[in-house]
DNA sequence: AGCACGCCGACT
DNA sequence: GTCGGCGTGCTC
């Protein structure tokens, strides 16, 4: 017998392996082997077994090996994940491995657990070999056993398994395979954590002194909400160990070591109040989809429900029908920002304990033990971030996507997998039904509801007697003519937008201002030379960020002390460019020195609950004003914000990427709808330097089928999605001439390839080019965009190309292909 | 992806 | 003269 074994490598094939006797039960297809591969060994993952007659056909058993293991006794990857993550290979071209690696939890393959102990007064025959008298010498009598990884460690990488298991045989050692770690009950980790605050500036002044980093590492801690895992300040912010002791030693901090802070999820709580009577308009929905749930193929629906519309209890209503009245199962997609304890515990107050949370602050323990009890069928009911897709769960009922357009779905990384686009085919695979939700959908479902291969239902109207906010635009051209106006710089708080704060923070109502920026200045440029610092690893310009006092990069992880003079001229005349949200907190706290304020952006949620921090403190109305990235523009249910402000709604807006228009609508629309959304009302300034812009224009008057028709428009005479389909061909290198070579190799390739396949006009090979970012650490890059009318088309050459064209290559060159971008930078 | 095998410069 | 660089090629 033999077997098709998917291995976790970018080699797309399976490869074949006899399957011995006494492990013919175990072999079945989504079983996990442990295979001999090349010098070393594997953990994959049993595609097929072949059948007897199909043996006889084959011959040729000699160049094949054996499994080593089953070291499942039921498959991990039960028949309709593995058809799931079969189509995920075969669309986005990666092989299966790749794609089990990724559905499944990681401690089932990453590294194996298996201990080899001596057993005790066992002699040692003559007739050993030498590799085996060699095992039994390394392993000694340590009692407790030492693991394979060791021992490929320090006596190298061969194949020692088959040595190992005569070993075995004959009763001189024993292999323990140990189950995967399961959560520790009590972790524990050191935070940093401010014991003594400093509310005045002199008071900073004594207390530092010329401590310039120590100050830094203070205001980061502050930032972040008072505390952060040393580890975290150490590692990713970059600072120094002395650095974290000065503080401490100051007096000014101190270093605990707590019992990892619980996980707000499973405290996660009902909201106070009983659950809302859905609206007619709710009803409605909720009816149709009660309905089609009750078919056995109920299709996929793309529900398109303003800001505050409600969609969320028609996701519940939804949920009821399956789990609690059908006795189903349910999956609940939500972008990882928007995974906060107020979203699960909406859920958890009807679902309780049955539901499961899948977010990235799991460790590799916990998330096994989630996944286990969704197989099991303890849980019922997943929430969870992209991966959640490929959650274990038997008699799948429903699947829902909350915010479908979300960029997030898109994996960055192989198997370059959209979650939306992989919960149409598993729900449709599995007669559930699909629910997409948005207030702004994506052009391609929206297209897809238009067109009939979706349902469209629509909730017009924010429930409760709730109105969409009055938009007012500002037009920065206009404003930056305005004489007298010189109270903050031009462009960042016009006059309308610092009225209309001073009159919340007046009545003791919240605003939230947004700018899709981090940093303090987006370059910074030597008067006198011209010079832009750029990273050194990356074709980008660094990032000021004040607070830390440093040059960062947003494409690498490259970090320098922000200069105070010009490293090429000396001059001491440096221009900052360009603002991000530090420049706002500035401004803001300058303009109103009285208002209390938080950033939120990556900067400073960065360390564990640190985004719960800030958002319990703005609910707590600790917060007159909340600013950040797009990471406050979505979801966020906060009855007294009254006013958003878009600090300069072009960000983004002209970047060299099809879907730039969409994301800046898509933006402002959300953030938008953070206000107004208790009886207060609410008012939304959008500062602009073109508002004209069908994106700006649509977002500033709530008009997505207005906004997607005049996209649309564009996109169809550009070919691109949803009209076409495309495939993103990124090759990089370190030798710009090589890339740029092996870019031009590849095009020609694939024309000769359109040529021989007679595709003609229905294949375009766009490039090709240097990317618009065209070199990320290190790494040239060059690219080509195909482009497609027919998906089919688009698959067919992608495969052949990674199978005959990449495939055969190794070395500095790589070749990434990205099917369906969500972008092309 | 690893990890081999295989041909040309700086070291004991 | 050997150690070691990383350029092709294969892994059931």
């Amino acid at each position: 017998v033999r077997a098709e074994v998917a291995l976790p490598l970018p080699l797309r094939q399976t490869f074949t392996y006899l399957v011995p006797e006494e492990m013919r039960a175990a072999a079945l297809p989504g079983a996990r082997v442990l295979v001999p591969f090349g010098r070393r060994d594997h953990i994959g993952w049993i595609a097929s077994v072949a059948a007897a007659e199909v043996e006889a056909e084959q011959g040729d058993a000699g160049s094949l090996r054996a499994l080593h293991a089953v070291l499942d006794a039921e498959p991990t990857a039960p028949a309709e994940l593995l058809s799931l993550s079969r189509w995920v290979a075969d669309y986005y071209l990666a092989s299966l491995g790749q794609v089990l690696r990724t559905a499944l939890p990681s401690v089932l393959h990453d590294t194996t657990s298996d201990r080899l102990r001596p057993v005790p007064g066992a002699e040692p025959p003559p007739n050993l070999s030498e590799v085996e008298a060699e095992i039994l010498r390394w392993l000694g009598d340590a009692e407790a056993g030492r693991s394979v990884t060791q021992l490929r460690r320090t006596r190298g990488q061969r194949s020692w398994w088959p040595a190992i298991r005569r070993l075995e045989e004959r009763g001189l050692l024993r292999v323990e395979t140990e189950p995967p770690r399961t959560a520790p009950s009590v972790r524990t980790e050191r935070v940093l954590r401010i014991t003594r605050e400093l509310p005045t500036l002199t008071s900073r002044e004594e207390a530092f002194g010329r401590a310039k980093r120590q100050r830094e590492l203070y205001e980061t801690v502050e930032e972040a909400g008072g505390s952060l895992e040393t580890s975290h300040i150490a590692g990713q912010l970059g600072f120094s160990y002395p650095v974290i002791k000065g503080l401490v030693d100051r007096g000014l901090a101190s270093i605990d070591t707590v019992e990892v802070a619980r996980d707000p999820y499973a405290a996660a709580d009902a909201p106070e109040g009983s659950t809302p009577v859905p609206t007619p308009a709710q009803r409605q929905v909720i009816d149709r989809l009660v309905a089609a749930v009750r078919t056995p193929s109920p299709g996929t629906f793309l529900l398109r429900g303003i800001t505050g519309s409600g969609k969320t209890l028609v996701y519940l209503e939804v949920l009821k029908e399956v789990v609690e009245r059908q006795g189903r199962t349910a999956i609940v997609l939500v972008p990882e920002i928007s995974l906060t304890p107020q979203t699960v515990g909406r859920f958890r107050a009807v679902f309780g304990d049955r539901i499961a949370v899948l977010h990235s602050a799991l460790s590799p323990g916990e998330r096994y033990d989630e996944w286990r009890a969704l197989r099991a069928g303890r849980k019922r009911i997943v929430v969870g971030a992209r991966s959640a897709i490929f959650a274990p769960l038997p008699d799948l009922g429903a699947v829902v996507v909350d915010e479908e357009h979300e960029g997030s779905y898109k994996q960055g990384e192989t198997p370059r997998y959209h979650a939306r686009e992989v919960a149409v085919v598993r729900a449709e695979e599995a007669g559930a039904l699909c629910l997409l939700g948005s207030a702004t959908p994506s052009l391609e479902s929206w297209t897809n509801a238009r067109s009939g291969k979706y349902a469209l239902l629509e909730l017009p109207d924010r429930v409760a007697g709730g109105r969409l906010p009055e938009v007012r635009v500002v037009d920065l051209r206009a404003e930056r003519g305005a004489a007298g106006d010189r109270k903050a710089p031009p462009g960042l708080l016009s006059r309308p937008l610092r009225e209309a704060i001073e009159a919340r923070l007046e009545r003791g109502e919240q605003s939230i201002l947004l700018l899709n920026r981090r940093g303090y200045s987006t370059f910074i440029q030597c008067r006198d030379c011209g010079e832009v610092r750029q990273c050194p690893d990356c074709n980008v310009s660094l990032t000021f960020h004040r607070r830390r006092s440093r040059l960062l990069c947003h494409h690498c992880a490259h970090q320098e002390p922000a200069p105070d003079r010009c490293p090429g001229c000396g001059s001491a005349d440096l221009g900052f460019r360009g603002r991000g949200t530090e420049q706002v907190e500035r401004v803001v706290g300058e303009t109103f020195p009285a208002a209390r304020l938080a950033r939120m952006d990556v900067d400073t949620t960065s360390g564990k609950w640190s985004h719960h921090r800030i958002l319990d403190r703005v609910e707590r109305r600790e917060v007159d004003i909340l600013l950040g990235t797009q990471m406050i523009a979505k979801g966020l249910d906060f009855p007294n914000v009254t006013l958003v402000g878009v600090i300069d709604a072009d960000v983004g807006i002209n970047l060299p990427d099809f879907r730039a228009s969409e994301r800046t609508f898509q933006l402002v629309t959300q953030v938008a709808g953070r206000a107004g959304r208790g009886p207060l009302g609410g008012e939304v300034l959008v500062q602009t330097s073109l508002p004209g812009n069908p994106a700006v224009r649509c977002a500033t008057t709530h008009d997505f089928p207005g906004f997607a028709a005049e996209e649309l428009e564009h996109r169809r005479e550009m070919g691109y999605p949803p009209f076409g389909r495309m495939l993103n061909l990124v090759v990089s290198g370190t030798e710009e001439r090589a890339v740029q070579e092996g870019a031009d190799e590849a095009a020609t390739w694939l024309a000769g390839l359109r040529t021989a396949a007679g595709l003609g006009d229905e294949l375009d090979i766009m490039g090709p080019a240097p990317c618009p970012i065209d070199r990320i650490r290190r790494r040239w890059r060059w690219h080509i965009l195909l482009r497609s009318p027919r998906a089919a088309v688009i698959g067919r050459v992608g495969a052949y190309f990674t199978d005959r064209f990449a495939a055969g290559r190794s070395g500095d060159l790589r070749y990434v292909l990205d099917r369906d971008p969500v972008s092309v930078l």
